[in-house]
DNA sequence: TATGAATGAGCATTCATTCAT
DNA sequence: AATGAATGAATGCTCATTCAT
């Protein structure tokens, strides 16, 4: 594992447990026991960094959400989707910070939200194709898209926050909450 | 306009724009045209700011949601309080900023964020009635509220975005997507 | 004396010995003994130290040249001034380099170089009447300021190499060279 | 064209920029787009570059200053002595700045300073001939050589400020200002 | 001959905070 | 109540140089 790849490890530990403008180079630097010089040697500067991660960690986004959703089921499809993501989150924390960022932070270049956004693009096909198949009611697809999100968000909010243990038992709820919204009456 | 409200007006400004971490005590002082000493004088640091900040923008939270909500009409009920919540973050970005901001950063003490928790009181109680009448579902109340919650700041993000217009015929599809979600069938 | 005049005056040593480029603010910071912070607190950054010595040496001169320059005599007068010149900058080393450096670097702004230029207005004056008088050949009046001023320099150059001990015998045959040079016929 | 002629044209264009001392290394290599270590390879360190770029530059200084110099005619031989130094510092802009931060800057080492006077022992030559045949009135030598050379230096800056066009007239003023200083009365 | 990863001292600057007035 | 001089740790970054390949 050369330095580099530990600066990025190292940068994707330390904001994950912290965010990112609390996360400084000197702190990276003493976490990951690279020299200073050699950060520079890698990146142009600190943003990079952070860009580099933020491509990794984004670039299997799309395949993770549609991984193993089946051909014809649109309800199946919409929990595994729904799983997925929430999934996705818990076990990529940083990915989930990002996600969570994004639309503020100034941090996070235009370039790399419109990158992101796209990734969303499968997402917008399942609703649009739903709404085809009359089994969604023709809401606005943003408007779907983003309340689907959010939903997944809140539910590993309540995950992350610890006070409360998640059970499988309230994600199951949260999915049948979430779909139900979205149905033709 | 005393110098202490100067500064509280002034760093509030500064952190909608650009978060807790990007505002600097620097920043505030020049901006706001205040000796640097004064604001030692009214805050014992920096933090003190933000916490005085964040009290006065919740204290009325509670009253805020529960605004012009009628007695009786559960769903009319609904509207009202996801509206009111909605025009709460929207005109005070601060408010939302910090309540996006309340999970992770450990800027704000637990002890705010538990007295933050119990605003929400009201719509806790709001939801163990509606299962109470058999109109809502018996989900986990924490499940419904932190979805409800989400639903509304899904659509204050869109808002905020800015690159779309927000129409209200969006947003009333948006409340009618979060109602249905916790019908009983 | 405050640490402000403390700091342009450390600034000013540092600089005579070692050139602009070659004094750093570290340096600066622990020659004067003065807190890092403070520097900072007096000046917006680097540059503005350098930018107001500049000011503080230059703003008198214009008349350091012309002083005790007799009324009638033109030939006194161009003694005198030259001796005026020469003196100040011998002893204002600084103010010495900076008029070296004047015509290149980039780290002084082309407004100080302006501003220092106009100080050179009294010495054009001179020229001029000298070429009404009929005492000087009408050359162009910049090269005749220039060639004043660039053989003062090299005079203190001579001074300045230290390896040669220069005698008021050098300098009153380079004041006669200088003065034959511009002579009518 | 190898490396090392590649890191050394490089480093003259940046220095003739920006001065020795705000060209660094590290902008050398971006430039040249060199490796880093093959600097090294080839140069001890920075110092090593400037050195033998300045003696690349030099060691043809006194040919060139001689060039066409007459055998006989004193006051031609003035006319072509000052122009070839003119135009030398006009094509060759880093020897220019070379010589003008001979005197005081510690980045060329002494035993270079002292080689680059050597050249001037032509000049010296030519003055003391001068001397001997009752041309020149017998000034100090080092007075002379230091104005004439000066008053090179003071065109060439003329030159350099672009502000004014400097046309050949003025050359031919300054050369017979230049040559008058000197003479016998 | 040429490369580029690695280094750590040093740089200019920003930060939150203290304190005497 | 209000000021602003003073502090020094910390930040992001550049520098010349070394070394293994």
């Amino acid at each position: 594992m050369n330095k580099k790849s530990i600066v990025l490890q190292t940068t994707l530990e330390l904001i994950t447990k912290q965010g990112i403008r609390a996360t400084s180079l000197s702190q990276i630097i003493k976490e990951s026991g690279v020299a200073n010089g050699t950060v520079y040697h890698h990146f142009k500067n600190k943003e990079e960094i952070i860009t580099e991660l933020y491509l990794m960690l984004t670039q299997d986004f799309g395949t993770v959400v549609m991984r193993n959703v089946p051909e014809d089921d649109i309800k199946k499809q919409f929990s595994i989707m729904w799983l997925n993501l929430f999934h996705y989150f818990v076990n990529n924390p940083l990915a989930f910070v990002f996600s969570e960022q994004i639309a503020r932070s100034p941090e996070i270049p235009q370039s790399l939200k419109d990158k992101a956004r796209q990734y969303y693009g499968e997402i917008e096909n399942y609703f649009k194709t739903g709404i085809r198949k009359k089994v969604f009611k023709s809401y606005n697809s943003m408007v779907m898209e983003e309340l689907f999100f959010g939903n997944v968000v809140s539910l590993v909010k309540i995950h992350e926050n610890e006070k409360v243990k998640l059970l499988d038992k309230h994600i199951n709820q949260a999915i049948e909450i979430s779909w139900k919204g979205f149905l033709r009456d």
